[in-house]
RNA sequence: GGGGGCGUAGAACAGCCUGGAGUGUUCGCCGGCCUGUCAAGCCGGAGGUCGCGGGUUCAAAUCCCGUCGCUCCCGCCA
């Protein structure tokens, strides 16, 4: 049989008339006892239907989510019952013949976007949950992103390669996840954290502009913005600069944003050095739809009586500070904000509110002299009823810090703005937990200027930009090392030297021999553009069939334990405490 | 690894602070009525290990401890 002639979504007042044959989900039933509606939804859209059970009696079987296949005439709906919030709203189908192709057990929880259902239950019924309105909006929208991704790209005459998902570990960076061999037992493949080493032997290689949309894994703890496997857009050129990188990104990005918003975006983005963006927003992924910019208060209260500031300074710390705007700062939400602060790792946090004389209500005041609490409210921009938040401490926490608080405080809401820019002049190394230095952005980053790299590594800035929506990282690149001997040279500052460095990555220095074209790419996180272009708040939002927090499915329950006889093969014995935790009765689901 | 929030019927919640019979609301489910609804309406009904374990108490959904799960954040995430 013929399951449809028509889809939900296409029939409008010009198909009046004429008979049609529908399929899909009934996602309401009204039934008015001589006449019954049933909404009936596919992947179009709904377009309501009309039947009479005297006629059709299986109408009073049909429940929620039965499959149809119904033959019918489109007709005008009668005077006052049209339905303006429905596309097909001033039309509906009056049944001929009703064939019920499948039933539908109760639901485990409602299909309409109205209740926040527990996400444990939407992701143990996904395949329910990926019916919602607002979810299937959210697939679509995916694909749409990355068709647009693909034709912008194809249209520059990229070439799309796939890269191996079983390689190396690379111990830098995030948590490797690891895949044991059968063939070479006590042998381990990593998951790819990213192309990154295979793009660049396609630069090797002559492929000249290369895109992948490639699906990367990095064992570390979950966010609302992280999970466990997400998927990228990479993609990498030779005999590129830094600006050939930017241009081709915001072709990308723009085109993606403008298909999925239906606005146009303003190329090229703004720019701004990773220093300026630290030293005014406190963070190397500023948001720029407030204000609220951090400043520097360090000369203002260079001779200060007040302990915290003059010991922060004679440390060669700094005290930074921004104004929050109007705000009913009460003293628990101010103890709140210390809280957060110490948190973050600030010894401390000073608040204060111009009162409508223009002093300072603070804990603090009485530490301030008259000029020093005038030179705050002056470079602070502080009017009667705002309130100043600032921090003393070293420089990077002193910022770091501020910028935390003035994301907690001033950032909207939602997405329904989108504000690009470009994040450029990221330093070469940085400090590691353990005070060692290691590569900002990855080791094979090339650096601004060689001389620098070698004499003061610590200053050296790198060749290296991030690419940020709304203030969140949407993804980074860099111009890579092309040269053999100075990718030597990186791998020797940051601490991989000789025989380790022969054995990890000799393979890869040795292709560099055989005339590398100077090269570079990027990569973006397609699951948080989509997220935010969605406006949706989580990334699992737009993955179809994410994890939990802890790295649970709850449909499939995996992670899972798997038979002796494959761990058998793989020459792999749980440890006797593994095995007496697993003893233990299993948890309640 | 650490901190916060949440866990009550198939779903979403209220009840918890201030202990007193599983009490209530909305959706869904089952039965009935109903010819213009679109979150249809009206009448009736079923449905509960208050996440789990322990403690305090004459008495625990409620207070305390532990634990599991979900979530947000810090650490972590080149």
């Amino acid at each position: 049989m013929t399951f449809r002639t028509h889809h939900a979504a296409e029939l409008d007042l010009s198909s009046v008339g004429s008979s049609v044959r529908l399929a899909g989900w009934v996602a309401r039933r009204r039934d008015h006892g001589g006449v019954a509606f049933i909404d009936l939804r596919d992947a179009s859209g709904l377009v309501q239907v009309v039947a009479d059970p005297a006629r059709h009696p299986q109408v009073n079987s049909l429940r929620m989510e039965y499959t149809v296949s119904l033959s019918g005439v489109v007709s005008q709906r009668p005077e006052g019952t049209v339905n303006p919030d429905l596309a097909t709203g001033s039309i509906e189908v009056t049944v001929d013949d009703l064939e019920i192709l499948s039933t539908a057990d109760p639901l485990p929880f409602m299909l309409d976007d109205r209740t926040d259902v527990d996400e444990r239950t939407r992701l143990a019924h996904r395949y329910l949950d990926l019916r919602r309105p607002r979810m299937a909006a959210n697939l679509r929208a995916r694909s749409t992103a990355t068709a647009t991704i693909r034709r912008t790209l194809d249209d520059l005459g990229f070439l799309e390669v796939e890269t191996p998902t079983l390689v190396r570990a690379t111990p830098e960076g995030a948590r490797d996840l690891l895949v044991p061999s059968r063939l070479r037992q006590g042998d381990f493949y990593a998951l790819p954290q990213s192309p990154q080493l295979f793009k660049q032997l396609l630069m090797v290689a002559g492929v000249e502009r290369y895109f992948q949309i490639a699906r990367c894994y990095r064992d570390e703890d979950f966010r609302s913005d992280r999970q466990i496997e997400f998927t990228q857009l990479d993609l990498e050129g030779s005999f590129w600069g830094q600006g050939d990188v930017l241009t081709v990104v915001e072709a990308v990005l723009a085109a993606t944003t403008e298909r999925l918003r239906g606005t146009a975006v303003d190329i090229p983005f703004p720019r701004m050095t990773w220093r300026h963006a630290m030293e005014t927003y406190g963070t190397d992924k500023p948001d720029l739809r407030f204000g609220m910019e951090i400043s520097d208060l360090s000369d203002l209260l260079a001779s200060t009586e007040f302990g915290v500031f003059s010991t922060a300074l004679k440390e060669g710390g700094t005290v930074r500070g921004f104004n929050a705007g109007t705000m009913e700062l009460t003293r628990s939400k101010a103890d709140a904000l210390v809280d957060r602060a110490k948190e973050l790792g600030a010894k401390g946090l000073v608040w204060a509110q111009v009162e409508g004389d223009g002093s300072l209500r603070s804990p603090v005041a009485k530490f301030l002299s008259k000029e020093e609490q005038a030179g705050v409210v002056h470079r602070l921009g502080a009017r009667p009823g705002e309130a100043v938040f600032i921090a003393a401490d070293d420089w990077r926490t002193a910022l770091t810090v501020l910028g935390t608080l003035r994301n907690d405080l001033g950032r909207p809401s939602g997405h329904a703005e989108l504000s690009y820019l470009w994040v450029v002049d990221f330093p070469m190394f940085e400090e590691d937990q353990d005070g060692s230095r290691t590569f900002s952005h990855h080791p094979f980053t090339s650096p601004q200027s060689l001389e620098q790299m070698r004499d003061d590594p610590d200053n050296a800035l790198a060749n290296a930009y991030d690419v940020v929506l709304n203030g969140v990282e949407l993804g980074s690149g860099s111009i890579r090392i092309h040269d053999p001997e100075v990718q030597r040279q990186a791998f020797e500052i940051l601490g991989i030297e000789g025989a380790d460095a022969e054995t990890r990555f000799g393979w890869f220095l040795n292709a560099l021999r055989y005339g590398t074209p100077p090269h570079g790419g990027f990569a973006f996180g397609i699951d948080r553009l989509v997220m935010i272009l969605q406006e949706e708040t989580s990334i699992r939002e737009v993955i179809p069939f994410p994890k939990t927090q802890t790295g649970f499915d709850p449909m499939t329950e995996a992670p899972a334990a798997v038979d002796d006889a494959q761990l058998t093969d793989l020459g792999i014995q749980l440890t006797a405490a593994v095995e007496a935790a697993r003893a233990e009765p299993e948890p309640k689901k």
